[in-house]
DNA sequence: TGGGTTTGTTGATCGAGATCAATCTTTTCT
DNA sequence: AGAAAAGATTGATCTCGATCAACAAACCCA
């Protein structure tokens, strides 16, 4: 009776049906307790995770949808500090001094609210859901890092480019194909590339003239040159400068 | 007799002292076999944990100096995504196949390589240790993402300004007070906050200028408004207002 | 102790991308 | 469905910080 009532709220989230993910890997009594525990949400964009709640929801797991961490300066700059998926579990005990982001929803977001208390029990008792957290989190570290660094010296085009891959390695069913899903709009991969959204849709458009993708909506794009794609989000000037040479031929 | 060998290793090492850190929570037993199993290594700048080396050892724990992740473009250029310093526990198991940066040492660098196999043991049996490493792991997570953050939107001198209390914020005794270390070198710091040498030195002359701080040295800074550096950190242009009207009288 | 190398500073110029403005497209809401 | 709001694109101009160059200082290492 119970355990009917739990697959109900649980049958349908990623957490619980994808193998890998955290739910996954809980007996049925874990699991049981964490949901009758647990308060899911559903989100739709521009809903943010307020602080209070947060200080009695800290772990949030998500569902489906894309969650972002933003930075608010004083004069209305904003910026997207990381990008929230499917399986991610953010674990905020404890850092409500730091200087912290708010979780705003980028579009329908479905969130399960972990109860802290059941969640600290888990991870003492159950080795498979600790290696499972843990993998998440290192990813979430590493993901952030390598992100740092994509922003803090390439340029747009090359920014751009690495967030095209970071799309295609984060997708779910990734198959090593040609066609990425971009999940986010453009507005808010300008935030979380530190452009601007001119800019964004600028180096869109040279890549397309360069044939390199194809862009048959504002969400969806179609690799044609995968290898040269990687060149330019790893700096390789190369492949650049035969724009460049035109352009001198031109003066010339 | 064994003990007192793992005392001459470890009882000078942060990890072990420092009652916060990860080997302080281990039993005598734990601390025993982790010590025998795991490898002492003195670093000193421009130093390489190697990738064949980090294969058998991917786990660093660092007692003193700091370590950065780099990442380096195919045309030379150079980024630091990441400073890990005393306590800082990096787990890079199983990512050897990522797009991952590599370990350098900015100075002499103290670090302990960690046996996976007894750290496992003790991350599934000790809650203590296992929180310490949680949290660190945590930290090194949202750090991350605050200093993407900061890099995206920020202008050079609000970039400079975040850097220096990223740096109070984790030197050892912190005591709130106004003297802050800067345990890097201004170019290292250059490719931390993805600007140039040249416009580090400028931004730090330029907070002279403005009174925020004096720099005694070039690792030493006194802090003389840290309200005023507060403001600039947090990108509120009212501060910096003062010099361009300045400037427009000149001009007038 | 001194010469050589790396690092840091200062000044002058240039360019990638920000900003501003106008228009077009997509999404949202009633 | 249709109006209103939000987002995306395109073009023109401007600015901050990169780049180049030259020098000064600090740090090695014999």
């Amino acid at each position: 009776m119970r355990n009917i009532k739990i697959k109900d709220k649980c049958k349908d989230c990623a957490l619980y049906s994808d193998g890998k993910l955290f739910c996954a890997q809980l007996s049925g009594d874990e699991l049981c307790e964490l949901s009758n525990q647990s308060r899911t949400l559903s989100m739709k964009r521009g809903d943010t995770l307020e602080n209070e709640a947060l200080a009695h929801w800290p772990i949030v797991a998500i569902d489906s949808g894309v969650l972002s961490m933003q930075h608010l300066l004083q004069d209305g700059r904003k910026t997207i500090a990381a990008l929230f998926m499917r399986g991610d579990i953010i674990d905020l005990r404890n850092i409500s001094n730091r200087n912290r982001g708010a979780l705003i929803a980028l579009g329908n977001v479905d969130v399960c609210r972990l109860s802290p208390k059941i969640f600290e029990q888990i991870m003492g008792h159950n080795p498979d859901a600790q290696k499972v957290i843990w993998e998440n989190l290192r990813d979430q570290a590493f993901r952030a890092m390598d992100h740092s660094g994509d922003i803090a010296k390439k340029q747009a085009l090359e920014k751009l480019a690495s967030f095209i891959f970071e799309c295609r390695n984060r997708q779910v069913g990734f198959t090593d194909g040609d066609l990425v899903k971009i999940p986010v709009r453009r507005i808010d991969l300008a935030e979380y590339l530190g452009m601007q959204p001119e800019t964004v849709s600028r180096c869109f458009k040279d890549l397309e003239k360069r044939g390199v993708l194809e862009a048959p909506s504002l969400n969806a794009l179609k690799l044609l040159n995968v290898p040269m794609l990687r060149r330019i989000a790893n700096g390789d000037k190369d492949v650049l400068a035969n724009e460049s040479r035109i352009r001198v031929l031109k003066i010339a």
